[in-house]
DNA sequence: CTCACATGCGACAAGGATGTCTCAATAGGA
DNA sequence: TCCTATTGAGACATCCTTGTCGCATGTGAG
């Protein structure tokens, strides 16, 4: 029997395979039938909207791990430092999963989607500024760029290792290192 | 009287506006009618196929700009560290045209493009090779990470804006700096 | 074994986009 | 002015995808 999570989990898999995979295509990387599949989820876009907010429930997640509130009041440059770091690498392999999300029109367009990642970006953006008030991040750059910007990297993470340019382990050094201290020699 | 160019620039402002245009939508942009957009242009697929041939023609201009076989060769730090900063900014200026290109799935996934796309990096990465052993850039990453991180950027920048988080003139040295020396404080 | 329930399969209608065609209007040059 | 080439408008067939439905199958619990 296949779960609904099993059939969210294989759409996952296939949309990050081809992101215009059709719900046929879909249907076959899950294993079920199309029939089966709109059994389980109404439309193409609330399929859609619902792996959206898995992901974005994911970004709540990685935030709520480090604590991000409690961390931004701590005033403790290491582990504001070592938090942002954590933070980067798990959405590093969380981008494995939910990578066609960050590029997704029909993902991207939703509004309610739109609206709760501006809440998760705000969120982010508490820690970034407080990062750059005990000197972790530089104070000349926007605090709302910084998520931006990781953002960024993770798509170009995602792209590299795709056309096999960059191996998969080393990702996670490479978009950490490259957003921190940039690619300049020092 | 509307030049076969105006439609493919007007064709481009839409795209750029909406990614998912319908021909309809592009030729009411256009400022003319369906067939005649069709008479123009084969199908919606070398319309996205022509553009992203422009685009590539745009980066290969650059590239041609800084003269970047004659840089690689050149030894001269201070001239690879000013083309590298005159390249991405010129990026950035190109992304506000041609940055749907970016993401699209339909230009993407064209093997010619694609294949194209890979002749540009592999000149770009000779200039980020000699920008290593001159010392500009950091010798721990690949020279062909480069080209993906300033690609991230770019996406990531044009997001900015589009949500207003950034102003556009601020862009070009956000994503230079950020490319450059990181977004940690030093 | 039997029954209920989920599934696969196939068929169906609907919608949307694409590409083609024809015909009338129009603009621009001879 | 007249002729020609280009355009717009609309109609058309086609294709693809989506979402729904009915029916037969099969499986698992009781």
């Amino acid at each position: 029997m296949v779960d609904r999570d099993d059939v969210l989990t294989a759409a996952q898999r296939a949309l990050n395979a081809d992101p215009a995979a059709s719900m046929t295509a879909v249907a076959e990387a899950a294993g079920i039938s199309r029939a089966t599949l709109h059994r389980h989820v109404d439309s193409r876009e609330a399929l859609l909207v619902e792996l959206g907010t898995r992901s974005l429930d994911q970004w709540e997640q990685r935030l709520d791990d480090v604590d991000v509130e409690a961390l931004a009041a701590s005033d403790d440059a290491d582990r504001i430092r070592a938090a942002l770091e954590e933070l980067v690498l798990g959405y590093v392999d969380d981008s494995d999963v939910f990578g066609f999300a960050l590029t997704d029109q029909v993902i991207l367009a939703n509004a309610a989607l739109e609206a709760r990642t501006q809440v998760l970006a705000d969120r982010e953006a508490v820690l970034f500024a407080a990062a750059q008030s005990v000197g972790v991040l530089r104070t000349d750059l926007p605090a709302r760029w910084f998520g931006h910007a990781i953002y960024g990297l993770l798509v170009s993470g995602r792209d590299a290792v795709r056309l096999g340019d960059v191996a998969r382990r080393d990702l996670g050094r490479l978009v950490l290192s490259s957003l921190l201290t940039g690619i300049a020699t020092p």
